[in-house]
DNA sequence: TTCCAGGGGTAGA
DNA sequence: TCTACCCATGGA
């Protein structure tokens, strides 16, 4: 089975990153503990859905191998674009420099990202992760990840190399999906028609999301971009921001509140605003230095 | 039963 | 801009 080699940046903790965000395991992806392998079915622009395993070895530290199943002919065109995608999902071509720099000043958060983490995983398209931050809202994580199984499992293009697992549906096998289906077999409840109406918008060409992973946008733009998708709020808006490499807003959520609250002001409970000024010193990497805050406290 | 979870839309002020 | 109120789902 062919094997890619993708170079990171230094340093990189590939374990840690690809772990420190719970996308790691929300369908198709899946982390392999004990190989220290993030797995994902991904439906390639051919049509053919392969799995794909990657993982680092002591060898090649300075790289992320990727193996590809089955081991069919890969033109050179889709080595291309599997790199690309691998790339975008860990993050590679992220600048980080700034929010290191600034992180020294800070025991705790220092102390966790030094080995090198923040690079924080994300999905290969932006729909998938519209929908997925969509299925983080005013629900619990357990269901989050039932609901997003679900939505994989009904309509999702099966992998060959693994029957059981299917790759991430397109819009346009969303669209076609309908209200019913969601209602019986997807059951994400009032996000149903969010989940729905992205997907019509992007498949009409109403909507040109992949196209923002790219934009040379301000933050103000990008948030005014996001927050006129329907189900997207404040909370999803600045969660997806930082997927896109935009740090400057705090994403305030219940677990923000707790831990903000508990840490900062003796969990006496005060209004959102101040709770989200915590981290305004941090100017452009306010949302890695509330993650990191967080992270092994 | 009731509450509420890694909130958001809407109407009304 | 801020505040009530409503919202599907399913676990605690």
């Amino acid at each position: 089975m062919p094997t890619l080699s993708v170079t990171v940046p230094q340093p990189y903790d590939f374990a840690a990153a690809v772990r420190d965000h719970g996308w790691v395991a929300l369908a198709p992806c899946g982390w392999e503990s004990d190989q220290a392998t993030l797995t994902r079915v991904e439906r390639l622009s051919d049509g053919q859905v392969v799995l794909l395993a990657i993982y680092t070895t002591p060898a090649t530290p300075d790289q992320v191998q990727v193996t590809v199943t089955p081991d069919g002919a890969l033109s050179p065109a889709l080595c291309a674009e599997i790199r690309a995608k691998v790339r975008w999902m860990l993050k590679l071509d992220v600048d980080l420099d700034g929010f290191y720099q600034r992180a020294r000043r800070h025991d705790h958060i220092w102390s966790v990202v030094q080995t090198g983490r923040g690079r924080l995983l994300r999905s290969p398209t932006l729909f998938e992760d519209v929908v997925k931050t969509i299925c983080t809202t005013n629900i619990t994580w357990s269901q989050t990840k039932a609901m997003v199984q679900r939505l994989v499992d009904a309509l999702g293009d099966p992998c060959p190399a693994e029957p059981t697992r299917r790759a991430f549906p397109t819009p346009e096998q969303v669209a076609a999906a309908g209200p019913a289906r969601f209602a019986q077999e997807i059951r994400m409840g009032y996000r149903n028609d969010y989940v729905l109406q992205l997907a019509r918008e992007v498949t009409a060409g109403a909507r040109d999301l992949e196209a923002l992973r790219t934009a040379d946008l301000s933050l103000a733009e990008m948030k005014r971009e996001l927050r006129s998708i329907k189900g997207v709020g404040n909370y999803a808006a600045h969660t997806l921001l930082m997927l896109l490499g935009y740090y400057g807003e705090v994403a305030v959520d219940s677990e923000y509140r707790a831990f903000v609250t508990q840490h900062y002001f003796d969990g006496v409970v005060v209004p959102d605003k101040e709770l989200a000024a915590i981290y305004d010193e941090w100017g452009d990497w306010k949302y890695l230095a509330n993650w990191f805050d967080a992270t092994d406290r």
